[in-house]
DNA sequence: CCTACCGATCGGTAGG
DNA sequence: CCTACCGATCGGTAGG
């Protein structure tokens, strides 16, 4: 009985790179350490994939795409800026939970592409940022939201977010609806009693 | 006129360090690169420093330092908890403010450090971000802030105040003080309007 | 998917 | 602080 006519070795060696890339960084994952982990010898990973940084790539835009696919749906909704904002922030959270790995490179290790590739995924993560930036915006012209200042609230709460795959195991107790919650609350009506 | 009296090399070394592994990553900044930035040939490092994680380490364990500083001016002051957050968030902007560098580092590259040193570094962090906790803790209980969720709410707080180092750079015209205030401002009473 | 191997680069040392 | 050099490891290829 074998799995071999079903089992995607290229989806394998994407998900052991993801996991390895997150725990070691790119640069310090070696080709050998991802063959081993594989599973195979290293010149074997050579018949899947074209380079080190080939995987680097599908990833990176692999999970870009998950968090345009969130905030797409949010962007078409008719509701006030508030409500958006909330599932904007549990969508986000919830991409970073069921990718964690992924989160990462998206997060740290996608610098380490190389041009035309850096380029292009800078834009997408400054037009993912945009989404947010809108909401916020809408939100303040409309009198949903104070006067705050968007180039200082705006990161902050992109980071607030982008680091819940650091402290947030998928094993933990916490979903991802009430972290985003909490952080909601938090943003918009603060810790003060 | 030469400055060689008075010239620190290894000081030197190290600030270039501490930028090259912002830039580039701790594993992707090789000893070459290092040496070209000083300005001399590999082999002369080493009459400097011990090894490339000698580096690693000095820069490491002094930032935590300046955020150990800064964290214990504010703790022994006989203030109300939102008082005593809102010094300790400006203090830890200034020093990822005048340290942007070595803060990268402190963030992201301890990890390349070896035992022991890496557990030592952890624990450090950890005590650091239990100073913080505490403040929260504080404020809960004499009834100074809400009853939040602390085990969400403190990383938030940090990963906002961490990531400063990222978009504002200290040639922006935004302060410390500012970017503290609004940060202060929206985690204390939201952007609710 | 493997064996065998390539040139390049790595951190670091010897000796002056 | 330099020249010269070391063994180890790197990403990747040839050929089957």
């Amino acid at each position: 009985m074998t799995e071999s006519t079903t089992f995607n070795r290229k989806e394998q060696i994407k998900k052991v790179a993801q996991n390895l890339f997150r725990e070691k960084g790119y640069p310090a994952t070696s080709m050998r350490d991802l063959a081993k982990n594989v599973g195979i010898e290293p010149a074997s990973l050579y018949s899947h994939i074209k380079s080190k940084e080939d995987i680097l790539k599908e990833i990176s835009f692999r999970i870009a795409q998950e968090f345009f696919n969130s905030i797409d749906e949010v962007r078409i909704l008719n509701i006030p800026a508030d409500e958006k904002l909330k599932l904007a922030i549990v969508g986000h959270i919830k991409v970073v939970r069921n990718h964690a790995d992924a989160s990462a490179v998206f997060l740290h290790e996608w610098r380490f592409l190389s041009e035309p590739f850096l380029t292009q995924f800078k834009t997408q993560r400054r037009t993912y940022e945009y989404h947010f930036k809108s909401i916020l915006e809408e939100g303040i012209q409309r009198g949903v939201f104070k006067n705050i200042n968007i180039k200082i609230i705006l990161p902050s709460l992109l980071s607030a977010l982008n680091w819940t795959y650091e402290w947030n195991r998928p094993a933990s107790s916490i979903g991802p609806e009430e972290i985003g919650e909490e952080i909601y609350e938090m943003i918009l009506n603060g810790i003060n009693k």
